[in-house]
DNA sequence: TGTACATCAGTGAACGCGCGTTCACTGATGTAC
DNA sequence: TGTACATCAGTGAACGCGCGTTCACTGATGTAC
């Protein structure tokens, strides 16, 4: 994993004894623990340290505030998204595989991450429209894994009707993030009248993005 | 316009003499004007009082406590949003009309109202994860859009590759509003490496949804 | 191989600030006779 | 048509609670000689 740019290295106080190490990274869990029950502002730093066996002070030794704990676990995770999709969307990876497999297989993957980490995604979206950081932050990775699926439909244009396939893939990347953005706000029912499961939200996602880029596929069958 | 139900009608004491249904509009006024600018809670009770041109007093006077302004406004809006879908998508309008100039015309119109209360959108995004009221709300207008949407589907079947008609409205009404809360909480940015304009967004989105729904014109042309 | 010292790490009671809410009061509007 | 009284509406200083943050302290780990 290559360094993060200084200007982002600045929400933690790296620890320097293997002893704190641990700290840190129970405080870490802890907080996206929380997130999985309350929005970040109504987790008091004092409930975030009893949960993680620490103590106000250790926390206090690591973050300069409250708030600086939450980005550094936006920009780790960040991180992460920008490497995971560097190796899942890999040219040499998807070589002779078909758009419909592909898109599916990704989309799949995308949408069980947002199961496994609900709590910090719904945290995300809310922080997005408060806190220009996060924007910029969010923005970068959208921005990395539009141009490698832009990458891949150039390579699959015969099976698409699509000129610009950066723009496609901005859209298509739109719609599957939204989605799924949406879908995680509503914790414990559907955003409308009809309730999906999770193989059936993923499929109908898929069915979208293959429309918008004028599939074939999608339109030879109807809604399963 | 129907009465809310009994449930609904606790967020507001209503006032008995036209100066304070002044005071009390001046009120809600002021709030939406705030949320263009920052998130509920970082909206003190002392400023919005301010920018209504009221008084402390005066709001403790209408409502119960500060949240119940906010539940005020989205309960408000829900029922707008239900009345507004009542006109808009009535079967008569559409008589003879196809389903991709219908789309695009509903998409444009939903889009002009988010740009128009972009704050108020926003912060219903945030309280959705948040606040089961809200969800409830929320997902109940969505509801009411969705069946809506099916029984103009309904009268489409022939143009389109669909089988179940509330769960292709279903996704399609994803879709729209998915895309556009999405936009709407990346205030001065683009959430990606595409900047759309508001012409170009409504194309996509329309694009997306009559793709999904397997609709021959929606591969007859790329993206513009 | 022990002793002394420096630094790192952790602890939690106490502080203090911001902001929602209360409340005692003034002024305006309506009504009875 | 005026007077007395009741209710409605508005005012803003003061209160108090919740929670982030500070800080004086204890204990653990590393290092020099």
């Amino acid at each position: 994993m290559p360094p993060p740019s200084p200007a982002e290295l600045q929400w933690v106080r790296t620890p320097q004894q293997a002893r704190s190490q641990d700290t840190l990274a129970r405080l870490l869990d802890a907080a996206e623990a929380m997130l999985e029950e309350s929005p970040w502002d109504q987790c008091t730093v004092a409930a975030l340290v009893a949960r993680g066996k620490s103590s106000i002070g250790a926390f206090y030794a690591r973050f300069p505030d409250k708030d600086s704990l939450l980005q550094h676990l936006h920009q780790r995770r960040s991180a992460e998204g920008i490497h995971t999709a560097d190796a899942a969307l890999e040219r040499e990876r998807w070589q002779g595989v078909q758009l419909a497999p592909l898109i599916r297989a990704v989309v799949g993957f995308v949408a069980q991450d947002y199961v496994d980490h609900a709590g910090l995604h719904r945290e995300i979206v809310r922080r997005n429209s408060t806190d220009a950081r996060f924007r910029e932050r969010s923005a970068h990775v959208a921005g990395h894994v539009v141009r490698l699926i832009a990458l891949l439909l150039e390579e699959r244009k015969s099976e698409i009707v699509v000129d610009d396939t950066l723009r496609a893939a901005d859209m298509v990347h739109r719609i599957l993030f939204s989605v799924l953005d949406q879908s995680v706000q509503f914790v414990d029912r559907p955003p409308g009248p009809v309730a999906l499961t999770q193989p059936q939200l993923v499929e109908a996602i898929v069915r979208a993005m293959l429309g918008y880029l004028g599939h074939a596929g999608a339109t030879a069958r109807s809604n399963a």
